[in-house]
DNA sequence: TTGTATGCGTTATCAC
DNA sequence: GTGATAACGCATACAA
């Protein structure tokens, strides 16, 4: 995929060690306008601290020439640079974007940007990648999750850069912005009980390596435990999340024996390829339930059967995260304490557990 | 959702005009290791300009000291921030992160960071989106797609700063990176017309708004129109993507009187929902196809029936134009000319056209 | 309200 | 190979 420059209006000569002229900076406006160059800055960042009549003549000025202003100066001077930083790894192809949406939505409403490291894999604990950000001199970092090295939290630390932990737990050290898996896995439950499901089963993330997947399993086991019900060890499946992984674990379940009238999913990929796989082997399974709306892309109730879901507000974590932040550069009052539940919509569209025809195993309706 | 602060540790003031102690600066660096600052500043960015003892010595001392380089005062002196700005709109929900992850990763192996700016809906053309990226001084600007106004254009060429388009047409005003839309829509109709389909339907984005839709169409018609076949007016739909806009479009196409053996869909949203609603329906189309997979969370080969799919590289469009910016950054030969096509993946599961039973209606297999 | 002057922390250009 | 020293462009404290 070569690239096109054919009409390459771009193709200048890169403005590194800058031979022609230099950008307009603070003193040709001020020399246009009649000013000094602490008018000019003033009319820019304070207007109100200007007259009236200066500041309209300061502004024609700068619009005039296009002047732009240096962000590493004005950085520099201020001590500030109007950046967040956000490490969120494994990105592409998960539900973190819609996270990242709101925050950078919310941060941009107040002349915020974002920058955004997003690792691949494993590299997300590497101490560079914070040290980028820091270098860049982020007035704040957001980070995905509270499972993270302790140098890393030293180095926020030493730099005294406030810092949010998104979708993470509230006893994280360090402020927080997350909902509560046990209560999500709670709903759930109490939806399947109530239709007379005994013995469930789950396809979930891989709780070795990934906090969220976790947390949802450890909430799920406490929420059946309380209820009487049983977590089928047989039909337990860590996976990674997707479709097609979603469609291989039930895959496997249903080779193994369907010993559960409900299968609770991990997110809705998993759940989609779950049902695709449970149409293919020509079984339906009465219950069956998604815990995470994947993205704002919410198909679960319109697959066939319609799943039971739990949506949970992915892209409020992202915009509450970008609201703390704020409110730290701010200087305004530190926001409550504590992680709360959030919304969750469950749709009722999942059947009561039926009296099984033959021993595991539930037929069409 | 509040915010936890209870065990916070980033709870303390904020750094702004800072009280309490700068941060260590090259000067400290270099008071601590016994050399000039000087000396330090090319330890660190020049190690071969200086002797293996002082540099291990200065390194040493960096390192005790816990040494962050202050960005904005590299940037002012050194006239380039090692940074790229993104702007990407409807950012959360749609394949775009997948492509931004590509960008990303590329220039994160070179050191650079991405700025990203993901406006939400139509405010991706607003100037001041590019200015922000600007004022931080990107050394290069990545946007989405080639229908930008003028006035973009010719700020980024009155800044000289580089620029590429993702996801854009090769004769586009500057350099781009994307794939032949023409020709993924040619495999797909001569997957079609291999299988004696005549007349199809097509479910795709609203070509009013969305460039990348337009051109999805315009090269379908083109394609069909090559083969002989025929679009049907009745079948065409203009939708946002989604599964449950998939969903209702398929259903109007059914309730107006199916009278396709064949349907392509614009994305794999779009592709599932619509397949859906056909299962709502009980009726099978023969010929389902979507041209878009959504992004790495490829699942249409797995829904029953499965699809045959048109898989385009929406990440390598990242990675390219990551590429595209390094080379102009570092001043390597521009990259050559033209985009082109790229892998196109069919899977050929869709079956050929049947004899209708009855007029405009296809029953199951 | 406006001008003046200093400092921000680093790189780069000189000398040595 | 290393040390002074001058920009870099802006914000801001202070003076007017």
């Amino acid at each position: 995929m070569p690239i096109d420059t054919s009409s390459d209006a771009s193709a200048a000569p890169i403005p590194l060690a800058d031979t022609a002229s230099r950008s307009t900076s603070l003193a040709d406006v001020a020399s246009l306008a009649g000013v000094s160059a602490g008018t000019v800055s003033r009319a820019l960042s304070r207007p109100d601290m200007i007259s009236e009549a200066t500041r309209t003549r300061v502004l024609e000025a700068a619009d005039r020439l296009g002047y732009v202003a240096n962000g590493a100066a004005r950085a520099l001077a201020s001590r500030r640079t109007r950046t967040v930083g956000a490490i969120v790894p494994r990105y592409g192809g998960s539900s973190f974007p819609t996270m990242v949406q709101g925050l950078e939505s919310t941060l941009a409403a107040q002349g915020y940007t974002l920058l955004l490291s997003a690792p691949e894999h494993g590299r997300a604990h590497e101490p560079g990648i914070l040290r980028a950000l820091l270098e860049r001199g982020v007035d704040a970092v957001a980070l995905l999750g509270d499972e993270h090295p302790p140098q890393l939290f030293a180095t926020l630390a030493a730099s005294r850069t406030p810092f949010v932990m998104m979708w993470a737990q509230p006893d994280a050290h360090g402020a927080s912005v997350g909902f509560d898996e046990h209560e999500a896995a709670a709903l759930i439950v109490d939806h399947l009980a109530a239709l007379n499901h005994q013995r469930i089963g789950f396809i979930g993330g891989r709780t070795g390596s990934n906090e969220r997947a976790r947390r949802r399993l450890r909430g799920l086991t406490l929420a059946i435990a309380k209820c009487g019900m049983t977590l089928s060890e047989r039909a337990l499946v860590e996976t990674e999340y997707g479709f097609r992984e979603g469609f291989d674990a039930m895959a496997r379940i249903v080779a193994d024996g369907l010993d559960v009238s409900a299968v609770v999913c991990g997110n809705d990929y998993l759940a989609a390829g779950a049902l695709s796989a449970l149409d293919h082997a020509g079984i339906r399974v009465p219950g069956m339930v998604s815990i995470a709306s994947f993205n704002d892309n919410d198909f679960a109730p319109f697959l066939h059967p319609p799943l039971t879901t739990v949506r949970l507000p992915i892209r409020e974590i992202g915009e509450q995260a970008g609201r703390y932040l704020l409110a730290r550069l701010s200087g305004e009052t530190p926001p409550p304490a504590h992680v709360q539940a959030v919304q969750l919509i469950a749709r009722k569209s999942t059947g009561p557990a039926p009296q099984p025809q033959a021993k595991g195993e539930y037929g069409y309706p």
